[in-house]
DNA sequence: TCGTTGTTTAACAATTTTGTTAAACAATTA
DNA sequence: TAATTGTTTAACAAAATTGTTAAACAACGA
């Protein structure tokens, strides 16, 4: 042997994970698979019986990344305004760190929601927004914050953190940007979109 | 012949955007494309010679019907919040139609990003932001709204429309909503969404 | 009615991709 | 040093998929 065991499956996964990223499923190609982690398709076969498999391996790795994190803010005594900026500022640094992963999960849901609906509700992480619902409702009554359902404005919350990343080749296109400015225009976003969420929802 | 030259085409090209928009390029079959348009492989190449070429008539019609309906908006001469709430009920209505099209662009973009900007730029309907963007700096700088880089209110805006159609089974899974639940959602959203971002922008 | 055009059927070629296997080899461990 | 385990090579089997072709057929217009 050359590396031992848990070294080369480690390496397999690093490049599965970058390869499946970029690609999806359906156009991932095992032979790129192999070729990104320095070693043959053989052994691929040899560590991951097949696509599926290390597809699921890669796939489950990567919400059980996201998951927790949110869960853990999502429960946390935090204020609501608090919690928005903790919520806003881990997602924008989660996705820069890995700036594939949200298209890739959506990409994925839309082609097989019931499978992946199971791999996420295996993962045992899957955020109970009730304690955040309830939250939100009682700030609506207290007055502090204006009338909203709360679904709406964790979508919103959400959906600002998450667009850029997935719709980032069009925002290249349409505002010109090259790659030093789309990070500039994220890093930008991490104060933008919690001061966007709160204007939003504060009285006037 | 059964059915005139223009019919089956039409057929053929509706049942190709189907599968291509819940499959994306990768995964879609000719079989299931010549299925869905009640036809045989066969007649798919004799009026489409390859997948590539029906793939690109698809692409190029899909952001054909986007563009020019954006582009009138941000040309027009509306005041700003009037344009939010127009852009807004728009987009919200068309990805009701289309409820596949944003993902499938969104994920095509990702993965061959060259090849789609140069579809995109060839549409020759890209709109142009720098009317707007200016409009929304002459707000700020009139002391009418907050200052916020155009760049950022657009994509806000975007993001608030596009997002829960791109992320939906995500929504139905974690809110656990209904078909019907789901839609009602959409439909809230079409005032929610520009009430959330003027909000966002007015002065407190 | 004849020719044209659209259409189906069925078979098939070509290619791509996944997965398997056997043989040889390398390095570590007992 | 011998057995074990990881690894490569190379060839190949199996399946899926795209694309082509020839033959027959159906409908319509000239």
């Amino acid at each position: 042997m050359t590396a031992d065991n848990n070294q080369t499956e480690q390496v397999i996964l690093t490049a599965a994970k970058s390869v499946f990223m970029k690609r999806g499923f359906a156009a991932a190609r095992m032979q790129e698979i192999a070729d990104e982690a320095g070693i043959n398709r053989a052994l691929l076969h040899y560590y991951f019986r097949s696509k599926e498999k290390l597809f699921e391996k890669i796939f489950s790795e990567a919400i059980g990344n996201i998951l927790p994190g949110v869960k853990e803010i999502i429960d946390s005594d935090a204020a609501l305004f608090e919690k928005i900026e903790q919520i806003t500022a881990r997602y924008i640094q989660f996705a820069t760190e890995q700036p594939y992963l949200p298209a890739f999960v959506i990409q994925e849901l839309n082609q097989h929601p019931d499978k992946i609906q199971m791999l996420f509700k295996e993962s045992n992480n899957l955020p109970d927004p009730r304690k955040l619902v309830k939250q939100i409702d009682e700030e609506v009554k207290a007055g502090n914050i204006i009338p909203i359902q709360p679904a709406h404005l964790l979508v919103n919350v959400i959906a600002l953190c998450v667009f850029p990343f997935v719709a980032k080749p069009i925002i290249h296109l349409v505002f010109g940007l090259s790659e030093e400015g789309f990070k500039n225009f994220i890093q930008e976003r991490k104060k933008i979109v919690a001061q966007t969420i709160i204007n939003s929802i504060k009285k006037h």
